[in-house]
DNA sequence: GTTACAAAAGTTATCGTTAACACATTAAAA
DNA sequence: TTTTAATGTGTTAACGATAACTTTTGTAAC
């Protein structure tokens, strides 16, 4: 008693057979087009509901030969720009009528072709990738791309001649972000978290050594730290130990820096901590300047000085492009779109 | 010129005749089962790479009738502690060869229901449901559940004999929470953050009270803030402001609380904002206890005492679950997974 | 030389849905 | 009354992949 037997889904053939027609025109009935008597619609009607009907989405879209559906990848969505993108993105899709499904690629290589495979595996009618380059993840999405697949990347370093671009201008955010330092009367500033990865971070590193040019600042080898190894680089919560790790570095030298650029917020809070550890004020004895403008930044004491990048607009034009190339069957020239940033003055500096 | 034409992906049709093969016989040597010859499955796999072939999953899983595939509907990803759980399911279904999909839904049943739909359109073996109730949603969820679609919730208030539950003991995390504050000697304490959705916050709401009446301490209804409207409740940072417009309400009281346990850690953030502004110091003038410990409480300050969920213990019970649901073709019973929680203290409170 | 069987392929039908076409029936227009 | 058009419904053939079955070939054993 009680064991139910794992009754299968109602297909529309079920039904037909059920009232007394072809299936036809219960599919008719189910999508609202072509003619149908108002006495056969309700009888349809009547029996779908009854058997619990569910179109199944697999056949119908093989029919269709389109999903409405996009596949967004994310490495780190514990950075609450990560969310701010996705809720952009899907905000976006969803006033065209497109369902967004997300993956999440941290780490690896490995991930992001799992998570590239199966979102391709469901058709999805196109991608948006904001997972950092690497060379596993890079090749097959080569792959993809030359298999008509329409992609949109966001701040990933992977060029091709039909994948769009959105990304912040990293460079400028960087030079601003080191300028105020220097109008502010720095002149020996660190920094944190450089990285061979060719991605966001290198920009942003080589904006701070533009504005240090610009203004005659020799560049200080000993005062810009970070890791060799781009692989295993983790984001998010975990950068914070390499912003921790860094300061001690800096603080170690032999005459300290004044200030510090760090590549990102949460490297900027590691650093902070390892500044108060050592009993030195902020922004009195160092003062220091984040990337991101993540939500924490203004609940650190003091307030962090930082970068903020316009996370809903590159959301936004991600699936614009994305849509706009799903919908026209041209093939249209790569697009590129760099926005600004902006620099966010709070207590860290002044 | 440069005008590409939109070539179709190839089909195993296509590599069939173009080596001069059965289809079949592609498709044994995609999946490398039954007898191929070697030199047959040379030619296909050196044809399906010049013609870039890659399977149409729709029809594979349509033929199969399973995706391996799970969806996660979340709501407020902003949450860190969302992350956490959908890293912990999506490694443990990746350790059982399926791929996670995540659908966001903040606010409504609206959302929550597109969410379901285009994950149940794409047939997904199974669901796994992490947003607050909402009728029109539950109602959906319903439909889903008896169309044989295997759930599994977490945190969820829905009843059904065969939807598992997964959840932490906000009832006994509440008490806890108050009972420490108690243990410090505090008699006036007051809850921000009510509301009436009767979700996890009740639970929390109710373990005050709890506490309250076994310490004999009678409970003081203006002491109680929060809203009565639950529909169009917003989680996340979101909620801070209301932290902060609560703790107002209970600063501006005849006579105030000498301490405050806040529905989360956002809520608890925003009253502490209201606190400083008022010239009060924490934990002297006013403790506060927050519920879910983000990462962000460490950086508080003062850092905030607060009740950690074990989130990736959820996320892991809620794949096991699900997997065990899917892989038994039994009708199983219903399942309820309690997990506790652990107070953390910190200086909010001492 | 027949039997036996593994290996290598092809054939057919199906998963559930729907576009395209065909065939009735009815109603309106000429 | 005949023509024309609209309405209601059925049939067929895909979409792309594959399970289940059949056929053919090769070859070793008796």
């Amino acid at each position: 008693m009680g064991k139910v037997k794992p009754k299968k889904q109602a297909t529309l053939s079920d039904i037909a057979a059920n009232v007394g027609v072809a299936p036809m025109t219960v599919s008719r009935v189910m999508n609202g087009n072509g003619y149908v008597s108002e006495e056969t619609r309700e009888k349809v009607m009547r029996v779908a509901k009854e058997m619990n009907y569910r179109r199944n989405g697999l056949a119908h879209n093989l029919k269709r030969q389109r999903t409405e559906t996009i596949g967004l990848v994310l490495g780190d969505i514990s950075n609450p720009y990560s969310t701010e993108l996705a809720n952009a993105i899907r905000e976006t899709l969803s006033a065209h009528g497109y369902n967004l499904f997300i993956c999440i690629s941290e780490h690896s290589a490995k991930e992001d072709i799992a998570a590239f495979e199966s979102l391709v595996n469901h058709s999805v009618d196109g991608l948006i990738v904001a997972t950092r380059s690497n060379k596993g993840g890079d090749e097959y999405l080569k792959g993809i791309v030359e298999s008509n697949v329409p992609v949109v990347l966001i701040g990933r370093d992977f060029q091709h001649p039909s994948v769009d671009f959105v990304s912040t201008d990293n460079l400028n955010g960087g030079f601003e972000a080191t300028r105020h330092l220097i109008d502010l009367g720095h002149r020996r500033i660190g920094f944190i978290g450089a990285t061979l990865s060719g991605g966001s971070s290198l920009k942003r590193l080589q904006g701070y050594l533009n504005a240090l040019e610009q203004h005659q600042i020799p560049v200080d080898e000993r005062l810009i730290t970070g890791r060799k190894e781009s692989i295993s680089e983790v984001p998010g919560y975990s950068t914070e130990k390499m912003g921790y790790e860094g300061m001690k570095r800096l603080l170690s030298l032999p005459e300290r820096p004044t200030a510090v650029f760090a590549r990102n917020d949460f490297t900027a809070i590691g650093a902070m901590t390892a500044i108060k550890e050592a009993g030195l004020r902020i922004p009195e004895d160092i003062a220091i300047v984040g990337f991101d403008d993540i939500p924490l930044a203004i609940h650190t004491s003091p307030t962090l000085t930082t970068v903020r990048q316009p996370m809903r607009l590159q959301g936004q034009f991600a699936a614009q492009m994305l849509l706009q190339r799903i919908e026209s069957s041209e093939t249209e020239e790569r697009r590129e779109q760099i926005l600004n940033c902006e620099l966010i003055i709070r207590k860290s500096t002044v």
